[in-house]
RNA sequence: GGAAGGGUGUCCGAGUGGUCGAAGGAAACGGUCUUGAAAACCGUCGUGCCGGCAACGGUACCGUGGGUUCGAAUCCCACCCCUUCCGCCA
C-alpha cells in the first residue's frame, strides 16, 4: 500500500505511474474519499470529546436522570456517525489498496514484457557439433524425468524426478547455502560492486508453505488467485504459498525491529505451487512451468537509505551463482508493465537454453521500497528513537528446475550426458559427468 | 480431538467499571560521577490518525470483531493465536 500523504502531494505523477503499470486507478475518487474520510473524522472526534469530558464530569458527581438521557442521545448520533465513517472508510481502503507502488526513475515504461530491456549479456553460447537436445530428450533417455507417471497421480504440470537429477538438485542446494552463508564471500560482493551495504551473511530458513489468507492479502500477493492453491478445511483460510517470499516477507508482521538488527538476510528453501493460470498449451514439455517445483529465495529487510542497494545486491549475487555454475545469461530491466504491483524495480536473470535456442526466465528480483511493510506494518526504530517502515526485498537465488535445465542443455555431451559444472563437483563426490 | 490457563507498550510484567495510555522492572537515549569503563544516581522514553509552520491540541488503540453502559484494558458474545496436560501421530 501506498502512503496517502504521498498520494495527496503527487496525485498528477500517481495516476500517471499507476497507468505505466497497467493499473486503472480512479485517483481523484480517492481523493475525494479521503477528504470526505477526514471531514467526518474531525466531526467525531469532537463528538467524542463531548463524550469523555461528560464521562469525566459523571465519575466525579452522580449524574442527574436528564444527564444521563443527554448523554444516550449523544451516544446514539456517535454512533450513526461512525457507521456512516466505516462506509467512506470501506471504500478509501479499497481504492487505496488498488494503487500500485510506484517505478523508480531507471523502470522503462513499457506495456507488455517484450518491452524489458537488456542491460547486461554474460558468457559464451555453447557450440555443439551435434544438434543439441531439449531438456525432456535428455531427462527421459536418462531416466531423470518421469511425467507419464506424475499425470496418472496428479495430473498435468508434476513429474517425478530421479536419479543423478536429485542429486544434482541437492548438490545445488548445498553449493547456494555454504556460497551464502559465507561473510567473507558477501563481503567480496559488495565490494566489487560498490555498493554501501554492510557485510553480513544469510541466515538459511524453511519457511512454511502455507499462509493465511489475511497475511497474503498484506503481502499483495493474494492476486491473481486463480493462480493460487486454496486449501479447504473446516476452519482454515489458508494457501499454498507460490513462492517462499510469501510467508519470509511476513514473518516481521507487526514487529518494530532495533536498527541494530538490519539487514536481516535470509536464504530460504521451499517448495512453491502455481496453478499457472492462463497458460494452457504453453510449455508443456519438460519441466520448465510446473505446478510444484522447489527454490532457494532470498528475502531482506533493510532501512529505507539501502533498500536500493540491497536490491543490486541480491542481483549481484544471482550473477554470481550463474557465473559458478557457468550457465550463459541475460538481465533484463523489466518494464513498467512486467514488474508487479508491489514493485518499485524489478530484474529479471533468463539462461540461455541451446535445447530451445532461446533465454529463458530463471530469476526475478523484486524492490517494494515500503509498500508491503506499510500493510504490514514491520517498522525500524532508529537510534534516534524514530520509527520507520522498513523496506523489503526479495530474490530468487535459484529456481531449482530451471538451472537444472539450464546446466543439461548447456553441458550436454555427444552421447546424451551431462558435465557437471566445476562448482558442484564436490557436491557430486567429485564427479565430473552425470 | 478433550481439559485448563493466557494474549497489555521495544521486551518482561501489574492492572476486574470512571482518578488508566496504563504501575513496576529491563533495554535504549541524554546527563552527573569517573583517567576511562562498570556500578550508582537524575532525566527522557508507545504507535496511528486529524488539525497546526511549530510549540502543541484532539482522538483512537491493552489479540481481532461485535455487544452492554452516561463511561470498558476491566463485564458479555464470537473468532484468531499462544502455553500446559491428555489422546493421536511423522
Amino acid at each position: 500500500m501506498l502512503d496517502i500523504q504521498f498520494i495527496r502531494d503527487h496525485a498528477d505523477e500517481v495516476a500517471d505511474k499507476s497507468r505505466q503499470k497497467g493499473y486503472e486507478v480512479d485517483i481523484p475518487r480517492l481523493l475525494e474519499l479521503d477528504a470526505e474520510r477526514r471531514t467526518r473524522l474531525t466531526q467525531i472526534d469532537v463528538l467524542r470529546k463531548r463524550r469523555n469530558d461528560q464521562a469525566a464530569e459523571f465519575k466525579s458527581q452522580k449524574p442527574s436522570p436528564e444527564q444521563i438521557e443527554s448523554g444516550r442521545q449523544l451516544k446514539q448520533e456517535l454512533g450513526e456517525r461512525e457507521d456512516e465513517l466505516a462506509r467512506i472508510e470501506a471504500d478509501y481502503i479499497q481504492l487505496l489498496k488498488k494503487v500500485p507502488n510506484m517505478p523508480t526513475d531507471d523502470v522503462p515504461v513499457g506495456t507488455s514484457e517484450d518491452e524489458n530491456v537488456e542491460v547486461k549479456v554474460w558468457g559464451d553460447k555453447p557450440q555443439f557439433d551435434f544438434e543439441p537436445k531439449s531438456h525432456w530428450e535428455i531427462g527421459e533417455a536418462n531416466d531423470w524425468i518421469d511425467k507419464g507417471r506424475a499425470a496418472k497421480v496428479t495430473g498435468a504440470r508434476f513429474a517425478y524426478l530421479k536419479g543423478s537429477l536429485v542429486q544434482l538438485q541437492f548438490a545445488i542446494i548445498q553449493f547456494v547455502l555454504d556460497t551464502l552463508t559465507d561473510q567473507e564471500l558477501v563481503q567480496k560482493i559488495i565490494d566489487e560492486n560498490g555498493l554501501h551495504l554492510l557485510a553480513k551473511a544469510f541466515t538459511p530458513i524453511l519457511p512454511p508453505v502455507m499462509i493465511r489468507e489475511d497475511v497474503y492479502d498484506q503481502m499483495d500477493r493474494l492476486e491473481p488467485r486463480e493462480d493460487r492453491y486454496h486449501i479447504d478445511g473446516d476452519d482454515d483460510n489458508l494457501w499454498l504459498i507460490g513462492s517462499a517470499e510469501h510467508t519470509l516477507g511476513s514473518m516481521y508482521a507487526d514487529e518494530i525491529l532495533p536498527e541494530a538488527d538490519l539487514p536481516l538476510r535470509y536464504i530460504g528453501y521451499s517448495t512453491s505451487f502455481r496453478q499457472e493460470a492462463g497458460t494452457y498449451g504453453k510449455d508443456n514439455e519438460g519441466i520448465l512451468r510446473m505446478h510444484q517445483f522447489d527454490k532457494l529465495e532470498m528475502e531482506v529487510f533493510s532501512t529505507p537509505e539501502t533498500g536500493l542497494d540491497e536490491h543490486k545486491l541480491l542481483i549481484a549475487v544471482q550473477e554470481y551463482l550463474m557465473q559458478q555454475l557457468g550457465i550463459p545469461y541475460h538481465i533484463l530491466l523489466k518494464c513498467t508493465a512486467d514488474i508487479g504491483k508491489p514493485n518499485a524495480r524489478g530484474v529479471d536473470v533468463e539462461a540461455w537454453l541451446p535445447g530451445q535456442g532461446k533465454y529463458r526466465e530463471t530469476h526475478t528480483a523484486d524492490y517494494m521500497t515500503d509498500y508491503q511493510a506499510r500493510r504490514l506494518k514491520t517498522r525500524v526504530k532508529r537510534g534516534d528513537g524514530t520509527i520507520d517502515l522498513v523496506h523489503t526485498n526479495d530474490a530468487t537465488a535459484v529456481a531449482l528446475g530451471r538451472v537444472m535445465i539450464g546446466i543439461i542443455e548447456n553441458n550436454q555431451t555427444t552421447d546424451g550426458h551431462v558435465r557437471v559444472p566445476d562448482a558442484l563437483q564436490k557436491y557430486l563426490g567429485g564427479k565430473t559427468e552425470i
